[in-house]
DNA sequence: TTGAAAGCGCTAACAA
DNA sequence: TTGTTAGCGCTTTCAA
């Protein structure tokens, strides 16, 4: 048998199965479907055929038939931060609990991967869409999705579709008035320029907002060319000038935990004390930011909560459970105060 | 059209592509595929009618007919350690240049699981599967997917299928070496008890034999329960007392980055400095162990190589340009000395 | 309780 | 250069 199976190299069909069970492919069919009131000698008889063919469902061949797949795209910006790692994670566990599986496609590299990525995605009819930050620009994208699957933007917004996230806005301004409520009175945003155009401006507006409030003047970083060059206020520079110049900030507000461990490494290389000469928040708390080491301040985000509440929207609404105008959940941060924030170093 | 084409809420078929731009089926499949020969104002108005309705060609059923997807199965052991979402991310973008898309499955939670994504992986008909490391034993995973297509192992090994990954014997034995070579006599092993059965059990190997060759003697040490207890040499302990008994180890190799952060940490805690009073070795050298507050020494492994080797043959397996015998591709590791390891403490 | 038949959307001969 | 036809493997009425 073992034998025969090898040779014949394609799989075993429901044709095959029915035939030696010496039963109509319905039948097979029903059985594998567990539908009630097949008669259990026949039922036994068709099972052992499974067994001695090996048979395995097809299941392209049921997606075409149903006119539906259990299929997620997940559209990740940057496997490579750990932050959208956990999430996938997480992701994938809550999406196979419900029966689902993930198709993915990683968006690093530039726009138009990303669109040949999200169209293939399409195109394999993939039942949803979830969006974990992604990198192009958001009218491209919703042309290359269209209007027919429900699409749920985790941890990101583009301005359509559900948005299952933290209130970017207010955790970016409660973690830069942590900052000031030290006493720092000069703290630039550092910002991520690759992803999350939008949660990323929230940030930054966020920011903004607290600086404002306060009476002080904001100031942008960015990589340049990391892990030298920063762009800071127009000009480019390293990113040991930025931090050691006469006018240096002495607090930095980074875009995530990425940045924040960035800034760390780059204090450390200018041997500047973290926190007596520079504090630091980052924003993610990904598993790294708690060692003893790093042990950043940062703006947790609840993950698995939110890689839940997605799947069960998206599922919802697959399902016809969910209907309606696109949704917002806003799921609560947490800012943990942890050894790279302290009181702003005497002028 | 807009509206219409959301009221009708099913996408449009090739066959109402071709009605709209009134030519038969097999046309506007000849102008999807690019087959030569279409009359270009045939082939026009095809296209124009693609337009208007938003035709997206239905790889279901492509596939179907076809007999194949392009689709990669890709079984990850761990998303949330980097060095496999790191993998996952080349692996995704090699896979993507061949024209393949990825469907996941991390297999964290439980053996079951695992096979039950297997299952599912299969069943989807993808034309190959990649192992990066996975949880259950050998066998059952081998039975749940047959014979019928091809597989790799990817920085793992399970005897079965080829295999792309560094020497972990070898490498494991080098990493020990240079701590055996600082003058270090009681390096003990800290084990990963949850991935990669087998190249846990090289790695292993590779260390014992290195102390066997010097005369010294293996201690394995292990999480009992994360972050605090261990299990060193059959008894449970708390990791501090592991690392400061008066017969604790003055180096230590870690089974990968994780487990070797996990040992700063612990060490860091116990005030025990590294590397003057404990040295550390890890193994994979991903993104974190690079910054000046980790710095460690590690076993660095070819991950872009690797990742398109193994992408590479699984490819050519499935388009037949590989056959026969299962492969092993053993690429080179390298030894990063930073600044985890240094010479053995006085005793 | 089982079987026959239609058809999901597409490709790939082959015919016209 | 285009159209006709026969499936791919399965589900799902409907009849027997």
């Amino acid at each position: 048998m073992e034998r025969s199976r090898r040779a014949r190299q394609k799989p075993a069909t429901i044709h095959d199965v029915a035939r030696l069970a010496r039963v109509s492919k319905s039948t097979v069919s029903n059985v594998i479907r567990d539908v009630p009131g097949v008669n259990p000698e026949t039922r036994e008889r068709v099972q052992e055929a499974i067994r001695t063919l090996e048979y395995r469902p097809n299941v392209v061949a049921r997606q075409l038939v149903q006119q539906r797949t259990t299929l997620l795209g997940i559209v990740i910006g940057d496997l490579s931060n750990p932050f959208y790692a956990e999430m996938a994670k997480f992701v994938e566990s809550f999406a196979a609990a419900h029966g689902y599986q993930l198709m993915f496609c990683n968006t690093q590299v530039d726009e138009n991967t990303e669109l040949d990525g999200i169209r293939s995605l399409i195109e394999h009819r993939v039942a949803g869409l979830l969006f974990l930050a992604y990198a192009g620009d958001a009218e491209s994208a919703r042309q290359a999705v269209g209007e027919q699957l429900p699409i749920v933007f985790l941890t990101c917004d583009a301005g359509w579709g559900d948005v299952v996230a933290v209130d970017d806005f207010a955790a970016a301004r409660a973690g830069t008035q942590h900052l000031i409520d030290l006493g720092h009175r000069r703290i630039a945003y550092f910002a991520d320029t690759v992803h999350e155009a939008r949660a990323e401006r929230a940030r930054q507006g966020g920011y903004a907002l607290a600086l404002q409030e306060a009476g002080l003047t904001p100031s942008i970083l960015r990589w340049h060319d990391r892990p030298q060059l920063v762009e800071a206020g127009g000009s480019i520079c390293t990113i040991q000038t930025a931090l050691t110049a006469p006018e240096r900030p002495t607090a930095i507000f980074a875009a995530n935990d990425l940045h924040a461990v960035d800034i760390l490494d780059a204090a450390d290389q200018a041997s500047l004390r973290v926190p007596e000469d520079l504090s630091v928040v980052g924003f993610d708390d990904i598993a790294i930011s708690r060692i003893a080491r790093i042990n950043l301040t940062t703006i947790a985000q609840p993950k698995e909560a939110l890689a839940r509440l997605a799947v069960d929207l998206i599922v919802g609404r697959i399902g016809g459970k969910v209907q309606g105008a696109h949704q917002r959940h806003s799921l609560p941060f947490t800012l943990l105060q942890r050894r790279t924030t302290g009181p702003s170093p005497a002028p």
